[in-house]
RNA sequence: AGGCCAGUAGCUCAACUGGCAGAGCGUCGGUCUCCAAAACCGAAGGUUGGGGGUUCGAUUCCCUCCUGGCCUG
């Protein structure tokens, strides 16, 4: 075969940056299987807010990690590590090229460099701890990280009750400091065999299209999408009903505020979403960025991608 | 027209009988290895509506003007 190697290519962009849309145009040219890297488009039934690609679109090429939990269960990063790691052996057994497109950081972290694998979680240890932290206050347990764990309470602020937890349960379930074992994303020479691109705008365009498109998903009937996920037999979990869009209208239905506030809210916490995207972005090494123009079309920003492709491919 | 209330950071509001103008939210920047659309940290930002007076010292007391709201005619 030519071609024995398949092509592996990461798209990186902020949210409503217009990724979504390369992905698919690359994944068509280049005969491709995308794999969503987004915490939120893996719940079912949480369409219009997460901006899944629509039903036209996944009909013409292969979509994975995108509705594989219920909106009632739990998700974190290692089951995406699971989910993906899963879906690229498949793709590569057909022979396709491989897409990753996402925003979600963390998440996107994980499949270049990979987790430590040694300690899952264990709700019930961490209840117990957020129990304690809460009774005591954070210090106290930041206090005892730091008899087992110097370096790792040295890096986590006091007041950060959830990395302080997480730590304490590492440690409780493993017998080892977690600091011993966050090794992968530390050595010198971080290595992974993706070829990054990332999509970057001025941020008066990021923040009018985030508006756009909240307007949009707003007539597109998200107050009705959210009303049925609370009308569903299991409530929502943790991490799905604080998904931006879904939040914000829990709040409304429960006549916190009126449409127009939640409107703004959710374009607010978007834009705040995007903030936070763009921080981790700046921290990623060997990213091939592409400044898209305000008013550029969605296909040449594909034609650019490609372009961009086939230089550092060739 | 008269009476009353209010005017302090971009917004909503604090500041005991005069004693160094603060908070929350927003904005900006950052952290991030099993909740990450989460959680956490930091910074900037004010001639206290204008002018005058009393006082060692005024957001605070007095006078006046401006703006907004309410009440009365």
């Amino acid at each position: 075969m030519a071609n024995s190697k398949q092509k592996k290519i990461l798209i990186l962009g902020v949210t409503a940056s217009g990724k979504g849309r390369v992905a698919f145009d690359l994944a068509q040219d280049l005969d491709a299987e995308i794999v969503s890297i987004d915490s939120m488009k893996v719940y079912r039934r949480m369409d219009i807010g997460t901006a899944k690609p629509p039903k036209e679109v996944r009909e013409r090429v292969n979509y994975h990690v995108i509705d594989v939990v219920e909106p009632s269960e739990s998700f974190n990063v290692a089951a995406f590590l699971d989910a993906a790691s899963g879906a690229i052996r498949q793709i590569e057994n057909r022979g396709k090229n491989i897409i990753a497109v996402g925003g979600t950081a963390l998440y996107v972290k994980s499949l270049l460099y990979g987790l430590f694998e040694e300690a899952g979680t264990d709700e019930q240890l961490r209840a117990r701890l957020h129990a304690r932290a809460e009774a005591e206050g954070p210090a106290e347990l930041h206090r005892e990280l730091t008899q087992i764990d110097p370096a790792a309470a040295d890096r986590i602020n006091p007041n950060d009750t959830r990395r302080i937890v997480r730590a304490l349960e590492v440690y409780q379930t493993t017998g080892r400091p977690i600091s011993s074992l966050q090794k992968q994303w530390q050595t010198q020479e971080l290595k992974h065999d993706w070829t990054i691109i990332g999509l970057r705008r001025e941020k008066a365009d990021a923040a009018g299209r985030i508006n756009k498109r909240v307007r949009r998903m707003m007539a597109a009937g998200l107050v009705d999408e959210a009303k049925a996920l609370l009308k569903e037999e299991k409530p929502l979990s943790q991490q799905a009903r604080c998904a931006i869009g879904y939040a914000e209208i829990i709040e409304y239905l429960n006549g916190r505020m009126d449409l127009d506030e939640t409107t703004e809210l959710i374009k607010k916490n978007t834009r705040r979403l995007a903030k936070s995207q763009r921080t981790w972005f700046k921290t990623f090494q060997d990213v091939h960025w592409i400044d898209v123009e305000p008013d550029e079309p969605g296909e040449k920003t594909f034609e650019r991608a490609r372009t961009l492709l086939d230089d550092v491919l060739a």
